[in-house]
DNA sequence: TCTCCAAATGAGAACGGTTTTCGTTTATAC
DNA sequence: GTATAAACGAAAACCGTTCTCATTTGGAGA
């Protein structure tokens, strides 16, 4: 269901479903994870595709708008691409440059704040920023 | 005693107080405030002051490392500096690129989830992103 | 099937915030 | 005064991302 699921996945998001934005769309949801535009490129040389690269930042802005990968902004050098949507938090190692995904549940936020005036509310993000432990 | 007090307090963070040093940090910590690295270099002008913006870079990393200010990364073109340490929280509108402080016990997290294996935690950051509320 | 048109793609140039290079200046020690 | 290291700064390099624009693709209608 995974690879011919794929088309309509992107049709119910309201995307035209290219050749391109298939194989884009076939690695990066494959499974939960988190990769910059340059990881994602990567992996798609590696499964045979031969996408651009202005193709691959053009889909992956239109997923962001169309909900269907989310962007997670934690290193000034790279943006991560997250296939998972559902509200959820993340640690990230700063050390590794991993991210990763804080179980649901597992933190919550008491008492949300007023928004500043005028404004209207895009979302809540909760990042734990973590380093390897040194020896000893 | 904020002119005549940066000096001290650089020096309380371990580092050496330069005349560029101390312009820098005057214009930065004389308030609560987000600046970016072109915005401070801007105000910095504003001053009278020329220092240059390698020494601006160098000396933001520096303050960063000893804890004299707090980067705050919540757009992939452009890395803040806060000027307020002490643990709080921020909305970031989208529309106008603007930096804001949530106050200070407004929002508070619910059961810290366990760190991944083999890290310590460096810091909890909660971001709210707002944009302008559309006219109607 | 042929044409037209708009959307999508891609190669490479451009962009822009940040970092690096490296020669000069400054501060401190002796 | 001289040595030495740290700090500074102008300009180039860097690099992830965006932009340009010519080409390709896919559908609608003739």
């Amino acid at each position: 269901m995974n690879r011919t699921g794929i088309p309509a996945r992107l049709a119910s998001h309201g995307i035209v479903p290219t050749p391109q934005r298939v194989e884009i769309a076939t690695v990066l949801l494959d499974k939960p994870q988190h990769l910059s535009a340059e990881q994602l490129i990567d992996a798609l040389r590696e499964h045979g595709s031969t996408v651009s690269k202005a193709t691959v930042y053009n889909t992956l802005h239109l997923f962001g708008e169309k909900g269907l990968v989310r962007e997670v902004i934690v290193d000034p050098t790279r943006t991560f691409f997250d296939s998972t949507t559902h509200p959820h938090h993340h640690f990230y190692n700063e050390d590794s440059g991993e991210l990763s995904d804080i179980p649901v549940g597992a933190v919550s936020i008491r008492d949300l704040p007023e928004l500043p005036e005028g404004t209207v509310q895009e979302s809540v993000e909760v990042l734990i920023r973590v380093r390897n432990r040194g020896p000893g």
